[in-house]
DNA sequence: AATTTACCGTACCGAACGTTACGGTTCGGA
DNA sequence: TCCGAACCGTAACGTTCGGTACGGTAAATT
């Protein structure tokens, strides 16, 4: 009995294919994933889907936790940090973000966890932002901390440096793909937006050029 | 034959409380917006609400529409402008937007319009998007404008200036609520917020202290 | 070989919901 | 006063879809 159920553990080869299935559908078009597709689409019978999942919000739950667990933050060594490779590092950030939020499967996700966020059964939104914006703090703070003990950077509150960070990384950007704007980001344009987003975060919290509160 | 259909005009009293009804109904839970509970809730007909609207994603296009419009981000007198005013009428935007963006009207309305914004019929997400994010740049822009001309503000692309500002101002905020995260923003932390956005927007884009590429 | 297990494919059931139709009421104009 | 337009309340229809049941098959187990 390998069956995940709501909460289980890692989902098997044949329960991956299922997940990969159901994904492919949310990100054609997140209204067309009913259990009868999925079931064809990963050529399975519903009464495994029921078994495996329990029902269709576990299901969902499965999807989003099978893709969103994808999506990880690289790490960073704090050890010999200097201008340059912190700078270095912010920007790989910036551009690594910026490329997952403009994904399709990035944006298919998000947009079923929003549109069930109202909902009282609106934990798919918990876990999209466990696994997107605070595993990313989570990663970006102590490059932050290793930065000022560094003397690099400049701040009282790790945690509103960062957001301060992913504003200026995000903009208007995310929300204006999620409502479904037809923004086109090319690498190039990603990356110069990286780096422009790493600049701005310098100037702010640089320890050369401290400016800008941090908020209370 | 006052029948608003799918872009009518605007919608009389009656026709005003059936939207109401519809917009409350979003509001309490997304999900449970159906034809007959507006009804229910407006004290009108099914046939009615089909002869005004034509159909379920007509009603749903005039909610949205009506409220929207609703939303009416202050004009600026860009003439006779120093320091203090520019820097207390950024604060203002900041403030206003904070506010309209973790509203509950608004979340529902973002959510509902990002819901379908996948599908073809996803032109709810156009609505949201100009009477929001794109209304709030048309009347910043003339205000940075007049800041550059005043000496005030340096930049060569007020477009991508304006990008940063509402990246300073909205953070993580819109996508944490957006996905239900329980934050409470409080009228002092917003106003915070908003002085820190445009106390950093200073330090970005101030005449005095030039910083931070604009992005090409 | 017999049996159990897991699974596929399909059919089926019931509820929700969009949509249409109809009878009854109100009200303004001829 | 009569008529028709607009509208309310409700019933009814058809589809979609979540969830369940059942027969058939192949592989593993005893």
């Amino acid at each position: 009995m390998n069956s995940s159920q709501t909460s289980g553990s890692e989902p098997n080869a044949r329960q991956a294919e299922v997940l990969d299935a159901a994904l492919h559908l949310l990100v054609e078009d997140g209204h067309r994933l009913t259990m009868a597709s999925v079931a064809r689409r990963a050529s399975c019978s519903k009464e495994t889907l029921y078994k495996w999942f329990g029902d269709r919000d576990g299901l969902l739950s499965a999807t989003v936790q099978y893709q969103a667990s994808r999506v990880h933050v690289p790490a960073v060594d704090p050890a010999r940090i200097d201008r340059a490779s912190l700078s270095a590092r912010l920007e790989d950030f910036a551009a690594k973000w910026l490329s997952v939020i403009s994904s399709d499967t990035s944006l298919a996700l998000n947009r079923v966890a929003i549109g069930q966020a109202a909902s009282d059964k609106g934990h798919l939104g918990a876990i999209v932002l466990r696994h997107g914006r605070f595993a990313l703090g989570e990663r970006l703070k102590p490059v932050l901390e290793a930065g000022r003990a560094a003397g690099l950077l400049q701040f009282v509150d790790a945690e509103a440096a960062f957001q301060t960070f992913f504003g200026l990384i995000a903009r208007d950007v995310h929300i204006r793909l999620l409502l479904g704007d037809s923004l086109t980001l090319t690498a190039a344009g990603i990356e110069a937006d990286a780096a422009a987003a790493a600049s701005q975060f310098f100037a702010l919290y640089g320890a050369e050029a401290p400016a800008g509160k941090t908020g209370s």
